[in-house]
DNA sequence: GCAAGGTC
């Protein structure tokens, strides 16, 4: 039997049905859908991977934080589990028929070494199978014939590439972050993590945050003019120095102005403004940055999208269309429906010559709209996200679009004064994705020597800016640029920093602990604080992949290397806690206390709880209720009114609960509490069962189990049932239904 | 409980 091996199931299943000349039978395999057709000797097999299927790790025995030092896992063994329990049951099934492999996973080095995992399992189970590799950038009928017709060997060398990344990504972050951790005194969900793309990316955003602190605002003014043509049209024009830091040179300037002006030349020019290049995935999250989507949701509906086989695959570098994809045809396939006149326009065209961008790769195509979605079977948001797809994919074949540009300038009593107009005379691919266009800036007609009136001019005063903080997009772009993540995780890293509260809001703030831990690791283990790190693993990659040095010997190099760093670290371990701690505890700070004036501070109770505690306890008392679970964020935003610093709530899985002012909420809570007080004759009614008195966790539990999960099922459900099932007196019962009734 | 990389 013929077994071929797809990194995904939905590609398996694509690839199987171009290659079946017959019908294609699907057989459930250790609960794994695949693929077949033939019989004998002929018999082929398809199956779809999920990505790797085996992680790599430390034996279960490293897994004690206190216990075991983070030193000690530099050279722990590096075990293989299986991820995929089904599919890697699957493959050793299969494998025991197989005569002969074929893997078919993506063309790029993850793509080798997910495969090279999938014939090691093979291997296992039946050393006699004969592999081979086939290569594809699409999976059009014509690319998938070519690289079966013409298949080749398995890189193991590119594999083993890809195998020492991993290695050393989980040997270098789990002992770093595990040093820190222990470091700062932060255990359990609370831990501080390390690794070669996160950390880099996080001192990105310290170091924009540092620009911002380090800023100081620069006082300037504009000087305009409001002029009027005979005609009666009116329009501003700006004094040719764009800034004045001077308030005395502005305000001769002004003393001196009259109140008529002559148009002293005008200057008209065409300015082309080129289509954009087809959709890798971090242009399509810029794209949808700029409509208001996050990297994470964006990603999540292209996801969507593409498994209901709207668009194309959304996890790729490439920007440019592969020949092997019939590009008239897939835009034939909108001719009709809501992007119908956009396409004949296209179609209309006799050569349809697409945008190339800089960067061509194997991987996937760039993002393209597979199908025509009708708008009632999308969501809102999931409709504008395909429909930015399929307006950028026409965009890239439409012409350039042409702007009529006109420079005026101005003479006032001997001062040039400027006024820039531009008008969009052939919109060419704008009229296809009209997002973010520049509006049309007009200008009344104007003639050289023309005498025009002034009716005002205006000082104003302004203030330099900091540099922006990055948006999500931005900040992907600059992680592409310096080969930080890649199309897949990039997003992901960006979530996890949200995640271990380093980050918050967008554009994104970083917190003080991200300072603090930034610091220290620039301080003590500045290689993984940096990109050279990655752009030193991918030279050693590449080496590895060409041959010229064995896996072993950049994993040796490594190893070392991080000894020395903890070398480093050890030598200077109180220095790190202290400067971690005091970071940590800035984070802590939520203002002044309005009864003693001390430092409010996010505390915990002995109970394991916590709460918002005065410094100047025991003798003052003032505190403030926090939610229970979740991480807090203090943000730098303050209450006008009370003047202390609003809260978010970050769970993991959940967009943040912004909180807001924590004395503005709780007083709000109080007047919601005595208000149900009132419309209850003096009883807060409960809202979930846990509210009840005489409910805790495990009688909770049991009420769950009996099928009672809220207020609602506890009103509606007969006492006496409820009894029987759970063994709970009626009387208890019926005194909780009176509670909530 | 740790990383980053696939995919869902």
């Amino acid at each position: 039997m013929h077994l071929i091996i797809a990194e995904k199931h939905i590609a398996a299943k694509r690839i199987a049905s171009i290659l079946s000349q017959d019908k294609l039978k699907q057989i459930r395999v250790s609960g794994v859908d695949t693929y077949e057709f033939g019989s004998g000797e002929e018999r082929k097999v398809f199956i779809g991977l999920s990505g790797h299927i085996v992680k790599l790790d430390f034996p279960k025995a490293y897994n004690n934080w206190q216990k075991v030092e983070a030193e000690e896992l530099i050279d722990a063994q590096v075990i293989t589990t299986s991820t995929q329990v089904k599919i890697v049951s699957a493959l050793k099934k299969l494998g025991k028929e197989t005569t002969k492999a074929t893997i078919a996973t993506d063309y790029d080095r993850e793509g080798e070494l997910i495969g090279v995992e999938a014939v090691d399992i093979l291997k296992s189970v039946n050393p006699d199978i004969e592999f081979d590799r086939v290569h594809y950038s699409a999976i059009t009928p014509k690319e998938i014939h070519d690289a079966f017709g013409n298949p080749s060997r398995i890189d193991f060398n590119l594999a083993d590439a890809g195998h020492s990344r991993q290695v050393i990504d989980l040997v270098w972050g789990a002992s770093l972050t595990r040093y820190i951790s222990l470091a700062a005194g932060r255990l359990g969900n609370m831990f501080l993590s390390v690794g070669r793309v996160q950390s880099p990316t996080l001192a990105l955003i310290v170091e924009r945050e540092k620009e911002r602190d380090a800023f100081v605002a620069k006082k300037y003014w504009e000087l305009s003019a409001s002029l009027q043509t005979k005609k009666g049209e009116i329009f501003q024009a700006e004094h040719k120095t764009s800034r004045f830091w001077e308030k005395e040179e502005v305000d001769s300037i002004l003393k001196k102005l009259k109140d008529t002006a002559l148009v002293s030349s005008i200057t008209t020019s065409t300015k082309t403004d080129k289509q954009p290049t087809p959709f890798n995935t971090t242009e399509f999250i810029s794209a949808a940055s700029a409509l208001g989507y996050t990297a994470s949701s964006a990603m999540n509906i292209a996801e969507s999208l593409y498994m209901n086989g709207f668009i194309s695959y959304p996890r790729t570098d490439n920007t440019v269309y592969p020949e092997s994809i019939d590009l008239r045809a897939q835009i034939e396939i909108f001719a009709k429906g809501p992007f119908k006149e956009y396409a004949e326009k296209l179609l209309a065209k006799k050569e349809l010559v697409p945008t190339r961008g800089k960067k061509e790769t194997t991987d996937h195509p760039p993002i393209y709209p597979a199908s025509l979605a009708k708008k009632s079977e999308l969501s809102e948001q999931e409709w504008k996200v395909y429909e930015l797809v399929v307006r950028r994919f026409f965009a890239t074949f439409a012409e350039p679009a042409e702007w009529e540009t006109i420079k005026a300038r101005f003479d006032i009593s001997g001062e040039e004064f400027k006024a820039n107009g531009a008008r969009l005379v052939v919109p060419g691919w704008r009229w296809y994705y009209p997002y973010n266009a520049p509006e049309d800036r007009l200008l009344p007609v104007l003639t050289e020597g023309d005498q025009l009136a002034v009716l005002s001019k205006d000082v104003a005063e302004k203030e330099t800016q900091p540099p922006g903080r990055y948006g999500q997009g931005r900040l992907i772009k600059i992680m592409e640029e310096l080969g930080l993540g890649t199309k897949a995780t990039r997003h992901e890293i960006i979530s996890k920093l949200y995640s271990r509260a380093y980050i918050h809001g967008n554009p994104l703030q970083p917190t003080k602990t991200a300072f603090a831990v930034v610091e220290s690791l620039e301080k003590f283990a500045p290689t993984i604080s940096k990109p050279d790190m990655t752009s030193k693993l991918e030279a050693d990659m590449d080496r590895i992949a060409e041959g010229e040095i064995p896996e072993e010997e950049v994993l040796n190099e490594s190893r070392e290397m991080l000894f020395s760093v903890f070398r480093d670290l050890a030598e200077n371990r109180d220095n790190i806690s202290e400067s971690l701690r005091a970071g940590l505890r800035e984070d802590k700070i939520i203002g002044v206390c309005p009864e003693c004036g001390s430092k409010l501070m996010v505390m915990r109770s002995k109970k394991g709880g916590r709460f918002i505690g005065c410094e100047g306890y025991p003798e003052c008392n003032f505190s403030l209720p926090l939610p229970r679970g979740g991480k807090v964020i203090v943000t730098e935003k303050t209450c006008d009114q009370h003047d202390l610093y609003h809260i978010s709530i970050i769970n993991s899985g959940k967009r943040p609960w912004n909180l807001g002012c924590p004395q503005c909420n709780f007083l709000e809570w109080q007047k919601v509490q005595e208000e149900e007080k009132k419309n209850n004759n003096g009883k807060i009614k409960p809202k979930k069962i846990t509210d009840i008195s005489g409910i805790g966790k495990v009688t909770a539990e049991k009420l769950t189990e009996a099928g009672v999960s809220d207020v609602k099922d506890l009103v509606s459900i007969d006492p006496l049932e409820l009894s029987r099932t759970t063994n709970i007196p009626v009387k208890k019962i019926r005194s909780w239904q009176d509670a909530v009734a």
